[in-house]
DNA sequence: ATTAGCACTCCTCTCTACGGAGTGCTAAGA
DNA sequence: TCTTAGCACTCCGTAGAGAGGAGTGCTAAT
C-alpha cells in the first residue's frame, strides 16, 4: 500500500490535505495548502501532485471547480502508512480514569459508563459490545421458584455478568429441591466456559440416562433450558449519538436517518463489532469498507477488551470518516485497556 | 374547559380542523373545511368561527395569509371534551398480542419488546419505564463470592426482576458462609416490598447490636450494602426513535437535535413518566404542557402498568403533538393492560 | 346571522445574474 | 526536466425579482 504514494512530497501533500479536511470539513484547494503547510512549492505544483493522487484514487473532487477531498482509500493509506500514532498524554489518561465515577457496582453499568466516556472524549458516538455469554467462564447458577411451574435461572459468570431466564416447567418443584440442583451444578461446572458447560451438560445427560438419578436428571434438564438461548447474543450500548449531529456532513436529514436507522437496528453494528473482536488491537473501518452498513461515510474505530486472558467484547467510537484519527485511535486503545483492567479487578 | 367552546358548531369546526391537521400536517383553510366536512356553511362563516377560536387561544395562524393550526390548548380541549375514545378493535388486539413473539424469557426482554410493539403500532417512538425496585416485592437474595473480598449480590423480585451489585468487603468470606447468610435473609424477608425490606434490615441491625450474633451481623451488613443504591432508579427503553424522523414537522435539523438530545439524556423523560405513574389510566402531555422537556411540539401518551396489584412502571408513546390520538390512546391503554397481564402470569 | 365578492398579504417557487473559489492548461523560467 | 506564473474556464452558492397561489378580513347584500 505504501508504494501507492511514491514521492515524499506526494505523501506530505496527502497528509496535509487530510489534516486540513479533517479540521475544516470542506474541500481543500491548492492555494490554502501552499500557504498553511510549509511545503515551499507553488499552488500550481501542488495541483499537479493532486492530479496524480486523484488518479491513484486517493483524492476526489466533488465537482470541476472544487478542491479535493480524501477518498476512503486515501484515508486508509494515510492511517496505515503516514499517520504516526502517539500515546495518549498522561494528563489525558488521568482525565479518562477520573471520569469513571465511583466503583464497579455492576458490570452493565461499567460498560455503559465506558460507552459514555468514549463518546465524551471523542465527541462522537461511543459504543460497547456486551460480552458474549458463551465466552465467559461459569461461576454460579441459581434457580428461583417464582410461582407454581415458573422457574427463573440466574447465571453468573466469573467476570461478574449476570444473566437470567424465566421459563415454565412441567411439574412444580419446590425451592428446596431447586436449591439442591443448583448446589449440584455449581460443584460440577466450576471453571468451565459456558461453551464447555453446554457440552458438559449434554455429556452428563447421556450418562444420566443410564443411572436414572432423578435429581441429576431434573437439574440437567433445567440448566439445559436456561442455556438453550442467548449464549451467542450480544447487546450494545451506544452513547452520544447526538454528537454526530454536530458534524456538518450529517446535516441533511436523509443521511441522518440512515445513521440513526442503523443505530436502531443494531444487529448490523453488532456483526461488525463482532468481526473485529478476534483481531487483536485497534481496528479501523473507513466508510465504505464496512459495506454491510449503508451508513454513508461513517468510520468505526474499535478495540477488543478482555478480562484476564479472555476476550470478552469490543468497544469503539463511531464517527464520520472525517474524524480526528490521531486522537481517537489512542483513546480507543487506552479505554479498552483500562476497561480490561477494571474488569480484571472486579472479577 | 368545555365551556371554552360555546357553540356546537364551534366544536365541530375545531374538531374538523384538528382532524384535517393531524392527517395533513399543513395549516388548514376555510375552503377545504367547508368542502370536506359536512358543515353546510360557507367558507366565510367558517372564517368567522375560526377567528373566534383563535381569540380563545385554541387556534393559531403561522402568518397572515395562512390557514389555522390547533394550539396545544386547542388539542387539549379536543382531547378532553370532544374526542370520543373508542376501544381498539378485536382484530387490532389480536395483532398486538401476536406481535409478542415467544414466551416471557426475561422481564427485561418483555419490556423492550413492549416498547417495540408500541412504536411499531403507533408509528412513533415507544417507551417503557422499568419498574422502580423499591416498589417491587422481595423474592430472593443471593450472594456470590467473585474472588477474595469481592462479593456480588443478586436480588430477585416477585415480578421476576433481577438486580445485581458488586462490592468490596473488608475481610474475605467463603461461599459457604455467604450461602448461610442468604438462607437466613431469604427466610426473614419473604413477601416484603423492597421498601419494607430496607426498613426491616435497619430494624434487625438495631436488635442485633444487642444479640451479638456474628452471622446475623454480617448478613445484615451485606444486604444493606446491596440495597444502599439504585432502589429508586429506573431505566427506560425507547424504541422506534427514527419513526419520528418521518414526521415532516421534525424535518429541520435543529428540532431533531433537541428531541434526540432529550432521548439521550433520558432523566427528564424518566421524571415525566414517573410523574404519570401514580395517576391511573392514560395520561396525555401535549407539547408545552411538559415544560421541563424542551422537546418542542412533542406529545406523550402514557399509562402505568402493574403486576398483580402493584404499580410497577409506565409505558407510552412519544410523538409530535400532531398525532392520531384517537388511535394511539386506546393502543397505549390496551398495551399497558396486556403487559400487566403478562407480568402477572410470569410472576 | 349568513354569505358572496374583493382587495390584500404573505409564502413559495423559479429564474436569472453575479461574485468567488478553484481548477487545468500553456508557456516561460530555473 | 521540473517548477511556476498567468489566464481562461467551470461550477457553486447566494441574492433578488417576479409570478402564482392560497387564504384571509372586511364590506355589503341577502
Amino acid at each position: 500500500m505504501k508504494q501507492l504514494v511514491r514521492g515524499e512530497r506526494a505523501r506530505r501533500v496527502l497528509e496535509a490535505i487530510i489534516l486540513e479536511y479533517i479540521s475544516g470539513g470542506v474541500p481543500v484547494g491548492s492555494r490554502a495548502l501552499a500557504k498553511r503547510y510549509g511545503l515551499n512549492v507553488s499552488p500550481a505544483t501542488i495541483r499537479n501532485v493532486m492530479a496524480d493522487l486523484e488518479e491513484l484514487g486517493l483524492l476526489y473532487q466533488p465537482h470541476t471547480s472544487a478542491g479535493r477531498i480524501p477518498t476512503d482509500l486515501g484515508l486508509r493509506v494515510y492511517i496505515d502508512s503516514i499517520l504516526k500514532i502517539k500515546q495518549l498524554s498522561s494528563a489525558d489518561r488521568e482525565r479518562i480514569r477520573r471520569s469513571y465515577k465511583g466503583g464497579v457496582a455492576r458490570v452493565e453499568g461499567l460498560l455503559k459508563e465506558t460507552s459514555k466516556v468514549l463518546s465524551s472524549f471523542s465527541k462522537q458516538a461511543g459504543v460497547v459490545l456486551t460480552p458474549r455469554l458463551s465466552l465467559t467462564v461459569f461461576k454460579r447458577i441459581e434457580f428461583v421458584r417464582l410461582r407454581a411451574k415458573m422457574v427463573m435461572t440466574i447465571l453468573v459468570s466469573q467476570a461478574g455478568i449476570v444473566h437470567n431466564t424465566i421459563f415454565e416447567i412441567d411439574g412444580d418443584i419446590s425451592q428446596e429441591e431447586l436449591d439442591k440442583y443448583s448446589r449440584y451444578l455449581n460443584d460440577m461446572l466450576q471453571d468451565l466456559t459456558l461453551h464447555q458447560v453446554k457440552a458438559r451438560l449434554l455429556d452428563e445427560m447421556k450418562k444420566e440416562k443410564v443411572l436414572f438419578d432423578r435429581l441429576l436428571s431434573k437439574a440437567l434438564e433445567l440448566s439445559q433450558k436456561a442455556l438453550q438461548e442467548n449464549l451467542e447474543d450480544s447487546e450494545i450500548y451506544i452513547e452520544g449519538r447526538t454528537n454526530l449531529l454536530d458534524n456538518p456532513e450529517f446535516a441533511d436529514v436523509e443521511q441522518m436517518r440512515r445513521i440513526f436507522n442503523a443505530f436502531e437496528e443494531k444487529s448490523k453494528i453488532i456483526d461488525l463489532l463482532d468481526k473485529s473482536m478476534s483481531a487483536g488491537g485497534v481496528n479501523i473501518f473507513i466508510g465504505s469498507e464496512s459495506e454491510l452498513l449503508d451508513m454513508g461515510s461513517v468510520s468505526f474505530i474499535t478495540s477488543p477488551y478482555t478480562s484476564g486472558d479472555d476476550i470478552l467484547g469490543t468497544l469503539g467510537v463511531i464517527g464520520p470518516t472525517r474524524m480526528d484519527y490521531s486522537r481517537i485511535i489512542p483513546l480507543v486503545d487506552y479505554t479498552a485497556k483500562l476497561l480490561s483492567k477494571m474488569l480484571g479487578e472486579a472479577l
